[in-house]
DNA sequence: GTCTATATCAGGATAGAC
DNA sequence: GTCTATCCTGATATAGAC
């Protein structure tokens, strides 16, 4: 499939670094048909950046079959460090997850979709801190979210620009994990 | 200054849209003497990130003469929350800075000098931290210090992508400073 | 729908004068 | 050190056949 190449692609290079030729051979087509389906590099990029954010949420949700059934905490910390792996797939997808949110700040198009990923994904996580904590108010709840979140992009991005080993950085989001637990339960 | 009118640029088009022409004309001079002080564009972008990044250390670090003298905490939110403001100064150096990071990924040579701008600031906000905690450890404070700094890095990119308004950033940003502080506490 | 050319052009980089 | 003028590569996009 054309997307799933074009993600392999911005994993390698980045937004700025894709090449349309290079797209085409990585998907094993020519260059016209790519603009024969998209009608300009633009609409690459906005389907690309699509089609990855609708991954990222199956691949955060979805568990191996036969995986071990985890406890509210265990679930809501596999969910936050499953994105701290040097792993092929979690390094395409967060590369690419950062090159979108990098390219929104100066492309207004991608900007809704992306609020529309980000909000998806604070509240999966504010519900999983809801099932450890059963008793925090909503609000302390989403904070809580979207503060994990955030940070796990900015470790992320530390992690990918190579000033922050992966391991460091899953030490730095369980603390941060710990944290917003026990600031919960004051 | 062609490197304060190279950081103008890539605030506005980022690393990805920074043309050598308009670096000239915004500098007003010539691409020729863009060429004849940086070798290629990629020099370009290594002098603008180490600028950027020493403007950064003196900006947190520099009050406003007349300024109140702050206690230990009200010093650590301040420089924390500095960065969450929506005026052209911090709009622009956020934007560069979050340019030069996504840019890093793909980028070996920028690497480097991110790694030690990153380590700068964090030992800064560690020393912070400990002036409000003189009895946390090193690595707790380090730690902490981490994470402020990439929570931080986390919300700016969310706030200039237009995932998250700025003054909800700096809610957050404020709350993520009491958790770090009741967790040395602890 | 898909390919093989190929037109077109933006933008990085340089030559050479002052 | 700084400019004007220009070259030239590499990448987007299209034409037209199958």
């Amino acid at each position: 499939m054309i997307l799933e190449a074009a993600a392999r692609v911005i994993a390698r290079h980045g937004v700025r670094g894709l090449r349309v030729e290079e797209l085409a051979a990585e998907a094993g087509v020519s260059t016209a048909l790519i603009y024969y389906h998209f009608k300009h590099r633009a609409g690459i990029l906005q389907a690309t950046l699509e089609f990855i954010s609708d991954r990222a949420e199956r691949y955060t949700t979805d568990r191996e079959p036969g995986a071990p059934v985890l406890d509210a905490r265990g679930e809501l910390e596999q969910t936050l460090l499953l994105e701290l792996q040097d792993t092929p797939a979690v390094r395409e997808n967060s590369t690419a997850w950062g090159e979108l949110r990098a390219s929104a700040v100066f492309d207004a198009d991608l900007r809704e979709e992306l609020a529309r990923a980000t909000l998806v994904w604070v509240q999966e996580v504010a519900e999983l801190l809801g099932r450890v904590h059963p008793m925090g108010g909503a609000a302390a709840l989403a904070g809580a979210a979207e503060r994990l979140t955030a940070l796990l992009e900015g470790l992320s991005m530390r992690w990918l620009s190579g000033s922050l080993p992966v391991a460091h950085a899953r030490e730095l989001m369980a603390g941060a994990i710990d944290a917003e637990l026990h600031r919960l339960s004051a």
